[in-house]
DNA sequence: CGGGATCCGTAAAGATACTG
DNA sequence: CAGTATCTTTACGGATCCCG
């Protein structure tokens, strides 16, 4: 089917056949947001199988909008080309669409804990925190034990590490909340404020860092962005 | 498979899960040029089944990027509400993409010619034309008798029509040309001046209509696009 | 003739297991 | 870690038919 192509020379219907197969534009997502390994990739996009990941990445290779390093065989390491990159006003338009348009609730069916704290680890803002790392430990109640605790371990210098095992630090502040408010609060339906104030969440720990929060927890790329329905 | 979702909380993914099935992209962009009966978007879908054209305005009714007016049994009329109207920066973002990236060899491998006059005769100009409705009439060498000639009915007032067979009206002017070269002029992969110069477009007919043809002939809303491939 | 619905063979995607 | 291999389920393409 793949190669049964639209045949139309309009250069919109090119453009869809090689991103609109299933899976193609979160890959791409995924990529432009820096990940290059196919594990990483993998954990981005936890529901897709790998022969299908292999498949798309061979794909957008074909396509010029990816590049492999390394030989067959060894490690791959993907990047994508300048015409990967000038994808990137093309997935923003699908996430302000998204964000505009697509009921709340329809997103808040879709909680994923791994792939929240995974985004979470890419936009946090060292800047407003502490010289030091700071570890910050999630605690979500109502999911099983082996799901429930996160911790992500900021240094403002090499970066942040996210774990789902205790690294054993000590812990700077302790964020308890439920899937559902904390994902909520980062797509931007809903305020710290707010969800300190009923309840739902409860930070403890450093004073100074939990008052920032806002200011550190940098939150989705389309959070700001208005919804209408 | 529509229903076992991407399940993901992203509005990127979201979004890909409604748009990024199979003709869905074309779709919208038939009805973002205008198109609302069921026929004129297989006319611009000539490759779309039936079956699937309805299975997707079905889907796109149920996402709430389109109504369809008419009640059941009856005439359908399709629109876009005012989230289907929104995706046009999506739509024109494939169409950069395309026309940026894709090589134009590839593009110029899917003539087709009802296609392109299709489109042609939603983008003529007429305020350049005169006042009285003008005749034009298309000749393509080295295609079947039947698909050869194709007039364009302008009149200012009323709108354009296309006619595959002899609308019986005196011609004001003839274009002769093949299909590859229209098509590329359409697409600003190259220029009428060009053609015109090594024979390979004759323009015979009004002097006037011949010479701003440049003005009148409304190319691809992607032809100004600069290429990078 | 416009606007679909049905049926069937092929092609793509999901699940899971397995390997260098 | 970075993928293949295999098997089952689902989607798509194409032809045909139906109905007002």
């Amino acid at each position: 089917m793949t190669n049964a192509s639209y045949k139309q020379f309009c250069p919109v219907a090119m453009a869809a056949e090689i991103l609109c197969t299933r899976w193609t534009v979160v890959v791409v997502r995924e990529m432009l947001c820096g990940s290059t390994r196919f594990n990483d990739l993998r954990r981005g996009i936890p529901r897709i199988s790998p022969a299908l990941l292999s498949q798309r990445l061979k794909e957008l290779e074909s396509a010029g909008v990816i590049v492999r390093k390394g030989g067959k065989g060894e490690q791959g390491d993907y990047h994508l080309t300048p015409a990967g990159l000038e994808l990137k006003p093309l997935v923003e338009s699908f996430g302000l669409w998204g964000q505009r348009w697509i009921a709340s609730e329809l997103s808040l069916e879709n909680l994923d804990v791994s792939l929240l704290m995974w985004d979470m680890r890419r936009r946090i803002n060292p800047a407003p925190m502490p010289r030091k790392t700071s570890v910050i430990q999630f605690q979500y109640s109502g999911l099983p034990a082996a799901r429930r605790n996160w911790w992500l371990v900021v240094d403002p210098k090499s970066g942040t590490d996210l774990c789902s095992v205790d690294p054993g630090h000590e812990v700077d502040l302790y964020v308890a909340t439920d899937l559902r408010t904390m994902t909520a609060i980062w797509m931007g339906l809903e305020t710290v404020r707010k969800a300190l104030g009923d309840g739902r969440l409860k930070l403890t720990g450093d004073r100074k860092l939990a008052s920032d929060i806002q200011t550190w927890l940098g939150l989705s790329l389309f959070a700001p962005t208005k919804r209408a329905a």
